[in-house]
DNA sequence: TAGAATTGTGGGTAGCTGTGGGTAATTTTC
DNA sequence: GAAAATTACCCACAGCTACCCACAATTCTA
């Protein structure tokens, strides 16, 4: 098998329930690797949406955040916001996770939810959020973006 | 074999079924390195076509992309946009992969499709979208391929 | 050139996936 | 300590997908 573990792609659409209850695609819970014990972390992102981790990648996180000086106002406030919404959950039978009602609340999240893979952690977004964003982003800087392809897509 | 592996050339005439499958050329097929696990990634290409790596090709892309940091929106944006409409997927018994509804769209695919090698990487374009494509490359400043010229040698 | 193998295309079906809801166990509240 | 609220776990089921087989056309081989 050389498909990646712990790696995630594409966009799918999906709904939460009235439970806080949502399915990650059967692609990406495949992806997972064994000893991630079926479980996510689900926290802030930092665009409007919701992050969700591998758990032994969160893991990684963390200890790379203890590394982080303390000194830097950045890195203070980087760490409080990433780590104090940081939930686990194992996912279900039937393939879902939990949300809590703040990371749903911060992410304004209705029925409808749009997740996407982003390498190494999954997004949750709300469709009309990420519209705005992906509107929002045509905006930045054109050329950080045209030299960031030249270097990295083939 | 004297022909490289993961490289690819010459123009095809295929047809998508009814359930979104594509034969991939038994050529194309064949110079797929073992590594691969007969599976390819489809994504949106830059022009109105899909692109279709060979897994391994597009690994390298992901573990550039791991690489960037989520610090910065530029990244994620960029991130995002590199990966939301790319699909994982291995060809069947027959050599066929599968699209997704969404890339099927993004090229206006229809039953008729053209399949062009393009050295490390494969196109499928709509065959009229292809035909008005190379109508606008004709009117492109010449000196743009004059450029090229200089940094490859046919 | 005849037979064998490969290739491209179509379709059927078992099993999985996504979604909703129910119930027992647990926690909270008064 | 009992009732209410919340949570965790289970089942049901429609729709879809991955996998299988069939077959005609083409290419290869002896």
């Amino acid at each position: 098998m050389t498909i990646s573990k712990n790696t995630f792609t594409g966009e799918y659409s999906y709904s939460l329930d009235a439970k806080g209850r949502i399915n990650i695609p059967a692609k990406f819970r495949q992806s997972l690797s064994k000893n991630n014990d079926n479980t996510f972390v689900v926290t802030r992102g930092l665009d409007t949406c919701i992050w969700v981790y591998p758990i032994i990648i969160w893991q990684k996180i963390e200890t790379e955040l203890k590394n982080l000086s303390a000194l830097s106002a950045i890195n203070r406030s980087f760490i409080r916001n990433a780590v104090r919404y940081a939930a686990i959950t194992p996912y279900d039978k039937q393939g879902r996770i939990l949300l809590t009602p703040s990371l749903i609340r911060y992410a304004k999240l209705e029925k409808e939810a749009i997740i996407i893979g982003m390498v190494n952690k999954i997004e949750i977004w709300n469709p009309k959020t990420l519209y705005e964003t992906d509107k929002q982003n045509l905006k930045l800087d054109p050329s950080t973006f045209e030299d960031l392809a030249e270097k990295i897509i083939l």
